[in-house]
RNA sequence: GCGGGCGUGGUGGAAUUGGUAGACACGCAAGACUUAAAAUCUUGUUCCUGUAUAGGAGUGCCGGUUCAAUUCCGGCCGCCCGCACCA
């Protein structure tokens, strides 16, 4: 018996796979086809564990659908623009670029080690030229497709690094890396029209029954489509100049409008910003609401304030009732029409507003049980469902009848409509920074803004920036921006926003199916052979905003002529993996300490250096910046790659964390050298089966261990297959006979263990004598028969507890089963002297006899 | 506040068309081998009572349906995640 030796034995089937260009997906199979794909990472310059995890589990899919005999795309690339490589360029004076391709080649080594069955004939980086090339191609068809547009817009805007910060980017109203209060400015901003396809990407998600509910909830969230009723109100008496049609309104309850007390607008709107020439109130107001900021404390705190226009406008339904018009610091300008009207008795915040400046409270939805006398709302509203009242013709009426009534009162009054609003708006992409892809784009005095004609395709990064002032390095350029005009051919000026790097990672799957060519994104044909992806896997973190933009992106694709995918999904299937997680510890300064610098001893920890006590704390997801971090490359060179695949494979449920442990990780190197030193002492001499029953008993738990090992693949609970594998390798470890059993079993155990363990597997398979690679080899199918015993063990319960078991045969008539049953002794014991009620029998399950 | 999810031994977790709760693994304990340790192997391991045969309790808590509930229903409690003045 040899010992299994991982450092000889993987590099050497990794070889020879490369060799044979075993995971070379073929455009023109016969065979169905299966795209297989993780999210690609981005080339931070390490692989850490949830790498391992997330492209294991994608390995598992991959290498057990090529098994079945799908033709299998399993690719991989670098999502390699963004800001990480800009800040490393400020911090230690490297190139973005030399510090991405540096980190890439780093990361391409170990990521090989662990033996995907990958693809890598089809690798790209987003930062390469060919790819922004076409993302700029891309641009310019949604352009031309009207999907693209340009407005001003409010932004987040740091002073200090004089540049643009995504939402997220703000904490506590300050910038995250200087630190600097965040600016509201209005600039020019490149907007990709994403809410073109608002409906069709919210009633899409129904269709995704693939993916899971948490995200598809998160998304229709985040669309959050509302319907309801736009109208007007008209002025009493003289309208505002410029505003002679009144103040449009937006609502989801136009049932309540006899409740009506007021109208609010937000201080932005229009109306009020003619208003506030020369009005010193709506000034101030509207300066104390810019500074309010719009964090989530700041909202929970903030009163509901306002201050009374003056203006008076009329109810839609009775000219006679007049409101007054306010600005009110709640009411937002990016969602509706900017202004509401509020109705106090029904809606928290329009009660809140009422109460404090002595505005009308009145109940228009009476709740079942209430007196219409006696009922009133007084610190708290009433959203729930009811019976109108107070409200002319809605009166009787249900919420969802009055609703419908009062829209169709308000077409008829020529004054207003049915309405569906959406929160998503449309996403914002232009960004001043320089590592990302040029948008391509030149600004002429005469002719305006123009789009780089396709033959002057690509707009190239400038190579010489400097990063040694604030501020975006295209802008800073001496000459970069300076180029003629594609029209006039007089001087113009290019547009230094770049690309948003959400864009980069919207299309990418369709490149990695459609060739990575220069005359264009992909192929078409290809490409939509391809996709959709069957299956996605990847972290929850992108459940709104990725996989949100690649659902536009597939969509505008297909609208351009280019994809032929007519649902418009690049995902058919999504996962959204756990992470890992570790330990963390600390030393008695604080200080977080390395698990790789920590040993326990009798169930205190101390730091191996300094032989000083340190303490162990919560479980926490694996970061740099506590520390509590295990470098796959150091597994790696200690057990092996399958060892590393393995472990973070088992135990937990791939959407839930996984904790990294010590001696879970021995654990699985103990496993697979079981594994292997059960396959090296097996000759390949086959010997005569001799004790008929243990031969079937093993092969039994073969196909039953093999059905369940499929079925856990198949629904992505790999936890449970290894533990089937487990069973039957304990199973196999048990049977001594080298006969015709053993050797099924062992093919079994080979083949079912190779998406998880390839390179073991392959070495065992070869020890076994068998042809060719075990990566190749069919999955075995179970034998059905073989599941369901002939000889059964029920149990018999008395009164629903257990009190013995009993042996049957597989079609024993009811009356004999019922024999057997009582004439158990622990059974007659419990019976004794009682009532015999009932005795349920349910054939090959259970017996239940019921006493009193 | 709204939405989604979860709660099972010392630990990770199995078992949900209702049918032997705790598979498998980690840990722990005892034993074998060894001068010894490591490795390996064997056995045990939900809790309580009991030497044992056995008996009782038990899947967050309370209640319901059922011959039978981790699984279904109602009501609580706790934890996690997402969104949040969206009219």
């Amino acid at each position: 018996m040899t010992r299994y030796n991982a450092a000889d034995v993987e590099p050497k089937w990794q070889a020879a796979w490369d060799k044979a260009e075993s995971f070379k997906a073929n455009d023109n199979s016969d065979k169905e086809k299966y795209y297989a794909l993780e999210m690609f990472p981005y080339p931070s310059g390490k692989i850490h564990m949830g790498h391992v995890r997330n492209y294991a589990m994608g390995d598992v899919v991959a290498r057990y659908k090529r098994a079945q005999g799908f033709e299998v795309l399993h690719p991989m690339g670098w999502d390699a623009f963004g800001m990480p490589a800009e800040n490393a360029a400020i911090e230690k004076s490297v190139h973005p670029k030399d510090w991405t391709y540096d980190n890439i080649n780093a990361m391409r080594a170990p990521l090989k080690r662990l033996g995907f069955a990958l693809d890598w004939s089809r690798e790209f980086s987003t930062c390469d030229v060919a790819y922004y090339k076409q993302q700029q191609a891309i641009f310019l068809a949604f352009m031309e497709k009207g999907l693209v547009y340009k407005k001003t817009a409010k932004v987040n805007w740091d002073p200090v690094d004089h540049t643009v910060l995504a939402n997220e980017q703000v904490i506590d109203g300050k910038g995250w890396r200087s630190g600097a209060e965040v600016e509201t400015r209005e600039l020019d901003q490149w907007f990709f029209k994403i809410t073109y396809y608002a409906d069709e990407l919210y009633y899409a998600l129904d269709g995704l029954e693939r993916w899971p509910e948490k995200v598809r909830t998160m998304q229709k969230n985040w669309i959050g489509r509302s319907e309801g009723a736009q109208f007007k109100f008209g002025f009493a008496g003289k309208a505002p100049e410029g505003f002679d049609d009144g103040i449009e309104v937006y609502t989801t309850r136009p049932d309540t409008l006899f409740g009506a007390s007021f109208v609010a607008l937000t201080y932005e709107h229009p109306l009020i910003k003619s208003l506030m020439n020369g009005n010193e109130d709506l000034q101030a107001f509207a300066k104390a609401c810019e500074k309010m900021g719009n964090t989530a404390q700041a909202i929970e705190k903030a009163e509901k304030l306002g201050v009374d226009t003056g203006l008076r406008v009329m109810h839609p339904f009775d000219e006679t009732i007049t409101l007054p018009v306010y600005t009110a610091n709640f009411v937002l300008m990016d969602y509706g029409t900017g202004a509401v009207f509020g109705c106090p008795a029904h809606d928290q915040r329009d009660l809140d507003f009422a109460r404090k400046y002595g505005l009308t409270v009145k109940a228009v939805v009476l709740p079942k049980g209430e007196d219409a006398k006696t009922f009133t709302v007084e610190n708290e509203a009433y959203t729930g469902p009811g019976k109108l009242f107070n409200s002319d013709f809605l009166n009787g009426m249900g919420v969802k009848r009055g609703i419908v009534s009062a829209i169709a009162r308000l077409e008829e009054l020529g004054v207003g409509t049915k309405q569906v609003t959406y929160r998503l708006r449309d996403w914002g992409v232009s960004r001043q920074r320089y590592w990302g892809c040029p948008i391509p784009i030149i600004y002429c005095k005469a002719c305006g803004a123009l789009p780089v004609p396709a033959k002057d395709l690509p707009v190239k990064l400038p190579n010489d920036v400097k990063f040694d002032t604030p501020g975006n390095p295209l802008d800073h350029h001496p000459n970069w921006k300076h180029v003629d005009c594609p029209n006039c051919h007089k001087p113009a000026r290019r547009e230094t926003d770049t690309l948003d790097t959400f864009a980069d990672s919207s299309w990418y799957f369709a490149r990695f199916a459609g060739g990575n060519t220069d005359e264009r994104p992909f192929d078409k044909e290809a490409a939509s052979k391809w996709l959709p992806v069957n299956q996605y896997i990847g972290g929850v973190e992108h459940a709104v905003l990725h996989l949100l933009y690649a659902r536009f992106f597939t969509r505008g694709l297909r609208d351009c002529g280019m994809l032929d995918l007519p649902s418009g999904e690049p995902f058919d299937g999504l996962f959204t993996q756990g992470m890992v997680t570790h330990a963390t510890f600390k030393d008695k300064n604080g200080n977080w300490v390395l698990p790789a610098d920590v040993d326990n001893k009798d169930g205190a920890f101390f730091e191996i250096d300094s032989g000083s006590k340190v303490t162990k704390g919560a479980i926490e997801k694996m970061s740099k910046s506590k520390k509590n971090v295990i470098d796959p490359a150091d597994i790696i060179d200690g057990y092996g790659a399958d060892v590393a695949r393995w472990f973070v494979l088992s135990d937990s449920p791939p959407e839930r964390d996984v904790e990294w442990t010590e001696s879970g990780a021995i654990g699985a190197w103990r496993f697979a050298a079981k594994v292997w030193a059960i396959v090296s002492e097996t000759s390949l001499e086959i010997a005569p089966v001799k004790d008929k029953d243990a031969a079937l008993s093993l092969r039994r738990t073969a196909h039953k261990a093999l059905a369940k090992i499929t079925e856990g693949i198949d629904e992505f609970r790999f936890n449970t297959s290894v533990a089937q594998i487990y069973e039957l390798v304990n199973a196999l470890k048990k049977y001594k006979p080298n006969d015709k059993a053993k050797r099924e079993a062992l093919s079994i155990m080979t083949r079912t263990i190779a998406p998880f363990m390839p390179h073991l597997a392959e070495e065992c398979w070869q020890h076994l004598g068998e042809h060719g690679f075990a990566c190749d080899a069919p999955w075995p199918k179970f034998d059905s028969e073989l599941l369901v015993k002939n000889d059964l063990t029920i149990p018999v319960q008395v009164n629903g507890k257990r009190r013995a078991e009993i042996i049957v045969t597989k079609n024993m008539p009811k009356s004999a089963l019922e024999k057997l049953a009582l004439a158990e002794p622990r059974v007659a014991d419990n019976i004794a002297g009682k009532n015999i009620r009932k005795i349920i029998i349910v054939p090959e399950r259970i017996i239940n006899i019921v006493v009193g």
